[in-house]
DNA sequence: CTTGACCCTAACATTAATGTCATCGTTTAT
DNA sequence: ATAAACGATGACATTAATGTTAGGGTCAAG
């Protein structure tokens, strides 16, 4: 099957498709003509590594272990566990970061709101 | 006091006071020989700038209430409300998109961890 | 008058996935 | 053979505050 298909097939835009072959997450083969021809396979792929970029893992994280995850379960890959835990790490921070300015802003709004009931 | 001073007393960078500049935050005296030239009350404003950017606002939200913040209270100052606002509502929207990513993350590694628990 | 510490402007880099556009080759149907 | 639809590559843009560098002025102290 040909880029256009796989996009259709996959919601993925032929830009992005030819940028995760670029980074080596999807190397289909080449006809002849210069054209990318992709195996039956390509969709579930594709469909991993969407996924994969909506937990925001990195492309070059995900090309660390994509191959093994299309054979084996996520729990035979060593190398995934580390980049979970630290992406939770990361996003626990986030987390804490965005709670801490919510906290200002919900005290500054409410200040506002009451100086302006009494002035 | 010139800039570099400036920057010492405020721990912003040179970089960011000529930015602040730049984005009419704060717009200093020139001398004679080009050096801007600010006044004491410089450090207070950059310090607000500074206070602003840490709630995520940006400088052009904050050029639009800065002025009269440093002079009245924000409760006086009715543009700053509905930027606030909005700027929570977008908080709110971020945390919860981590925290879907975090429950998803907690689930998968809590998978793995069990897959290798018993094999 | 020279050195060192300041100051200035202008420009590019940073991050990462995606959009968009220009330019071109290929294929298919009429 | 020509037009429409598709594919390819390459380049630039996106966001916003800050870092960095290059190339030059200014000033004060020795």
């Amino acid at each position: 099957m040909k880029i256009g298909e796989l996009a259709r097939r996959t919601g993925a835009s032929i830009r992005s498709l030819r940028y995760y072959d670029e980074q080596g997450l999807i190397k289909p083969l080449r006809l002849e003509n210069g054209y990318r021809e992709y195996s039956k396979l390509a969709e579930d792929q594709v469909r991993t590594i969407q996924f994969y970029l909506s937990l925001g893992l990195s492309t070059e994280q995900i090309s660390s272990f994509l191959q093994c995850v299309l054979i084996n379960k996520e729990a035979f890959c060593s190398e995934i566990l580390p980049i979970y835990e630290q992406k939770l790490s990361e996003i626990d921070q986030q987390i804490n970061q965005l709670s801490l300015i919510k906290s200002n802003l919900e005290d500054r709004i409410a200040s506002i709101l009451a100086e302006q009931q009494q002035p």
